[in-house]
DNA sequence: GTGGTCTAGACCACT
DNA sequence: GTGGTCTAGACCACA
């Protein structure tokens, strides 16, 4: 799996990361188990700072996506839920979004059948 | 159409106002020619600067969801439209909520049913 | 001639005017000795305040492309010459426009065809 | 590459700013990757406000001449190109100055020899 | 250190 | 009255 960081967006490079992660989780990229490179190792890959990807981990870790173990350093965890609270938290997330389609005059289907194909690239393997 | 602003959100306040007058008009609640009330009218309504009004006004103004006319002040205007930017925008921006929502177990259908729920609301009427 | 106001324009209304009657004597529409509207008229052709019509015209009184005749109100008048204050105030204005679409990969003979088309449309009568 | 701010025009400052960036990469003395100085850094040299020179930067970035880089600041991009909407916001502009120098007696010969001159003092070299 | 957000308040331009 | 510009200064997020 390969990260590619887009230092000119506006997206913080530790949300790029961290939203990489997960998508390669979605993806089937990463399995449960799999080992994260070290963070000494990603951070000198992308010249970026140690902080940095440290608090990507980190915050995968909170969400349940990483664990760390002893001796691997990070690993993949499948051990994030959707609960109520996220599923109100995708809900916000999702409705400014759509809401702009929708206002700049794409078709209901039309932007269902993007979601849709986003929704298709994920692996269902589990 | 009522506004409401959430000021423990780390979504800039800004950003709050952007999305919600967006909604509006995807609800229908908004329509091409209302006019908007004046920046002061509704940072004092809200307790807020009126610089921060002026910004989500003018980023909408950029997108072509508002236009300043020199009587009114501000006017909702639907100029804007769909192209391939904003499609590739659109996508890049629900790929890792989607994602998210996948890795943690939701099922294709599940999620697809969230957008969908949020799509219906808006009017498709005009 | 036919004054064509834009409420959503930048450009102040009186700017407009001014710019349009300016246009109308470069493109021999408006020849020297012809009255103009009267100012209420023009403010009520287009709903707009009598001050923003004088001001547009006393404007072009100043430069002198209007003079002020006590029964026929304003008239053309071509008084107005380009000495060196016009002749530096023109290349400060035209400078900044031609380098901004000379920076955005326009080619020099491409640029200097639009002025070319211009003032090519403007008539050479006197 | 110098900035000159004029504080008795009437031309906002931030417009200023914005407009000797363009001429600067017009002129070849602002090349892409160049480094901008820091908003506030920019600020204190002028003993302006740094939103004053952010605002500049920021219309400059929304017009594709620069963009922020995470590490870096704001950095020189040429992602600026020649659509149609700019051929025609440029002609729109062109037309009252070049209308005026004609209304003024200017001979178009004149006139384009001005034009001539400010494009060549622009850089063809990339 | 960089930029991003927000505030409080002033003055001006336009209609 | 409207929006537009500018200031002075604070606090936060990011790397």
């Amino acid at each position: 799996m390969l990260l590619k960081i887009e230092f000119e967006s506006d997206v913080p490079i530790y949300t790029q990361i961290k939203n990489q992660i997960i998508e390669g989780i979605a993806l089937g990229l990463l399995k449960e188990g799999d080992e994260m490179p070290s963070i000494r190792q990603l951070a000198s890959d992308f010249g970026i700072n140690l902080h940095t990807v440290k608090k990507a981990y980190d915050l995968l870790k909170d969400e349940g996506f990483l664990s760390v173990h002893r001796r691997k350093g990070y690993v993949v965890t499948k051990n994030a839920f959707a609960d109520d609270d996220f599923i109100e938290k995708l809900e916000k997330d999702l409705q400014p979004i759509l809401a702009n389609a929708y206002s700049r005059g794409m078709m209901q289907d039309e932007i269902l059948k993007i979601c849709e194909d986003i929704l298709h690239k994920f692996k269902n393997e589990e």
